[in-house]
DNA sequence: ACAATATATCAACATATGTTGATTTAATGA
DNA sequence: TCATTAAATCAACATATGTTGATATATTGT
């Protein structure tokens, strides 16, 4: 029950289908190009990723100061589904914006 | 989005899975049938059914004054997925009381 | 060690959602 | 029409969750 109703959770929220539908679709990013290419808050990015984090959508990698964010693979079947569904949507999803190879990131 | 979202949000409620588990394992069943069974007041209990069925997963059938209440069919390809997730989940579910048929189901 | 930058966490607040008891609406039968 | 019962809706309250700005932690380079 309890791990359903994270995975449920997590993705009841527009801000995470957002993020899931961005690393679906450009792969894994830092939370710094996301900041930039979602025009979210440094804070708020982050509280949404540990969420999908914890409930099995994401996966941390850390490269130096900078820590990417990526769609865990393979999915489970629930979770697999679920991010077929948000492929679907009828999201104008942002460009990809890498300001961490410039060094133009500073917050 | 918004039907995607309207979705997860009704599966976002251990109340509501309960009451889908329950239609699920026992078929039709009146809010009456469900109140005594669950031991649930009936105002809760008509409010999330009111949300599963706009979310798409119950249908609704009146039979005199009874509302019956049942899992619509056939449902979707993720709200199906939804439900076998919710099918093997560990919920030890009450036995099905059926007091509308005795007319004990004095509100 | 210190400065700079990336990320995580925290506190305060606002909004959303669930629960309950009361009221309203609907259907049936005397 | 009135009484009875089923179900829906409403109002008040409590809890959960998202947002923001501030602060803490971590990593790198000087």
């Amino acid at each position: 029950m309890d791990v359903f109703l994270k995975t449920v959770s997590a993705l009841n929220d527009e801000t995470r289908i957002l993020i899931l539908r961005f690393l679906d679709e450009y792969g894994d990013s830092c939370v710094c190009d996301l900041q930039t290419s979602l025009d979210m808050i440094q804070s708020r990015l982050s509280r949404h990723l540990k969420i999908l984090k914890e409930a099995g959508f994401l996966r941390v990698e850390r490269r130096g100061t900078w820590a990417y964010y990526a769609i865990r693979s393979p999915l489970d079947r629930f979770r697999s589904e679920a991010l077929e569904e948000i492929r679907h949507l009828d999201i104008t999803l942002p460009p990809l914006q890498k300001t961490s190879q410039t060094g133009a990131c500073k917050l």
